[in-house]
DNA sequence: TAGATTGTTAATCGATTAACAATC
DNA sequence: TAGATTGTTAATCGATTAACAATC
C-alpha cells in the first residue's frame, strides 16, 4: 500500500466510490476482448475521464500500475473487484414481489457475482406460496421470524412508498447493514445502515430539466 | 427573477438538478399531507440538507420565497414542476420489452406525469404483436420506419448490454434528444442527445463497497 | 413592532486537474 | 538507453456553508 492509500484510507470520497463500478465494468470489457493492458490515458478515453483523475482514484487503494507501461487489466480487474467488496458473497432478501421486484429477481448478473437472493416477501396473499427464481415467495408478516434465523447482508426495498419506510424499519431490526431502496422514498435508518437508492422517478426528472434547459437555451 | 437567477442561467451545476427532483418528492408529499408552508430549515431538516444548500439551489431559478415565512408549499411545488420541465408532455419509445421493459412499462407514475410509452419494441418474435399497457409490441426492425412517422422525445433502452449502443444509434439518427438507458454499457453520444442511466449493477457494487469499508474500519 | 426567514455574499471546504519527478 | 506512464504534489476550480443585511 503506498503511503497516500494509507493516509487517505479513512475518507474515501462518493466521487470516487461513485466511479470504482464504471471501471470495474470497463475492464471486464477489455478482459473479455482479451487486452492485456491499458493506460489511463486509454481509460480516460473511453469513459470520458480525465487520465489524472483516474490515477488519482485508484492511489486512494494503492499502486496497481507500472510506469512506462499502465496497468495489466487482468491484475487491476482483480483489484478493482477486491476493493469493491466483490471477494465475498452476500445473503439478500427482496421485499416486494411486483413487477420492479420480478425484474430484479430475474436478473442474472447479481447471482453470478455472488449476490444471492435468498428469499422474496410480498403482502399479496395471490402471491404467496409462488415460486420466483428458485424462491418461495412468503408472506411479509414472516420477515421479522425469517431474519431471527436465517440473517442476511442486503434488504431490496422494491414496495411501494407507503410500505417502504415501514419494512425498512424491519430490515434493519433484523440486522440488515445494507438497504437497496427502488420505492421513491427518503428512508430514515441507523448511522450503521447503509442506503443505496434507485430512484426511478429522480432519474427521468433529471433528464426532462436537461430536455428542457437545452431547448430554452437553443431558443435563447 | 433575481439577479442570480440571471446571473446562473447559463450554467445549473449538476449537483442542483440531481437535488430538484428530491425537493418535488417531498414538496408533493407535504402538499398531499395538506401542508401549506415550509421553510428552508424544515425542508433541510426533513431531507438532510443544509437549509442553506436548499436556499441556494432554489435561487439558481428565482425568489419563491418570503422573509419571515418561509415558502409556501403548493407554490414552490408548482415552481419546481415547471423547473423540472414537467409542464409539458413527453413522448417515449421503449426498446426492450424483457423483465425491466415490462417493469417500466408498467409504471404508472410516468404516464401520469406526462410521460407517455407510445411505443415498445422488441427483437424476440414470440413478443412482438402482445400488447403491453395498450401498446402492441413491434419488431426492433420497424424503430427506424415508426421515428420517421412519429418522432419521440425519449428513448428508454432495456435491451442486453451487447445490442444498446446500436439501438441507442438508430434512436439518435431517429431525432431523439434523451436516452434513459438501463443497459450497463456506456453510451456514446453526440453533444446535443442527453444521457441519464440506470445503472443497476454499479448501484449494488456501491452498496457493496460501504459495506465492506464500514466492516474493515470497524476491524480496525 | 419583534421575530423569523429569505436571498446573497464571502469564506471555507473539497474535488479535479496540470505538471513532473520517479522509474519501468 | 529512450520513450512512456505512473503516483503524487501543488494549483485550480467549483461546490458548500456560515453569516447577515434585507424585509415580510
Amino acid at each position: 500500500m503506498t503511503a497516500r492509500a494509507r493516509k487517505k484510507r479513512e475518507a474515501i470520497p462518493q466521487g470516487v466510490v461513485g466511479r470504482l463500478p464504471i471501471y470495474f465494468r470497463y475492464l471486464t470489457e477489455l478482459a473479455q476482448m482479451g487486452v492485456d493492458k491499458v493506460s489511463s490515458a486509454q481509460l480516460g478515453e473511453a469513459l470520458d475521464f480525465t487520465a489524472a483523475q483516474i490515477r488519482s482514484d485508484l492511489s486512494y487503494f494503492g499502486s496497481f500500475g507500472q510506469q512506462g507501461y499502465g496497468y495489466n487489466v487482468a491484475e487491476l480487474l482483480q483489484q478493482v473487484r477486491q476493493i469493491l467488496g466483490m471477494s465475498r458473497k452476500y445473503s439478500l432478501v427482496l421485499v416486494g414481489a411486483g413487477n420492479v421486484g420480478k425484474a430484479i429477481g430475474s436478473y442474472g448478473w447479481f447471482r453470478a457475482e455472488g449476490f444471492v437472493i435468498d428469499a422474496i416477501f410480498d403482502i399479496d396473499p395471490h402471491l404467496i406460496g409462488n415460486i420466483h427464481g428458485g424462491c418461495a415467495i412468503r408472506h411479509v408478516d414472516e420477515l421479522p421470524q425469517y431474519l431471527a434465523n436465517r440473517p442476511a447482508d442486503i434488504g431490496v426495498i422494491a414496495t411501494p412508498k407507503e410500505a417502504a419506510q415501514n419494512i425498512c424499519d424491519l430490515l434493519v431490526a433484523g440486522g440488515v447493514k445494507g438497504i437497496w431502496n427502488f420505492s421513491p422514498a427518503h428512508l430514515d435508518v441507523p448511522d450503521d445502515v447503509i442506503v443505496e437508492n434507485i430512484h426511478l422517478t429522480d432519474s427521468l426528472l433529471r433528464l426532462s430539466f436537461w430536455l428542457n434547459e437545452r431547448s430554452q437555451r437553443s431558443g435563447d
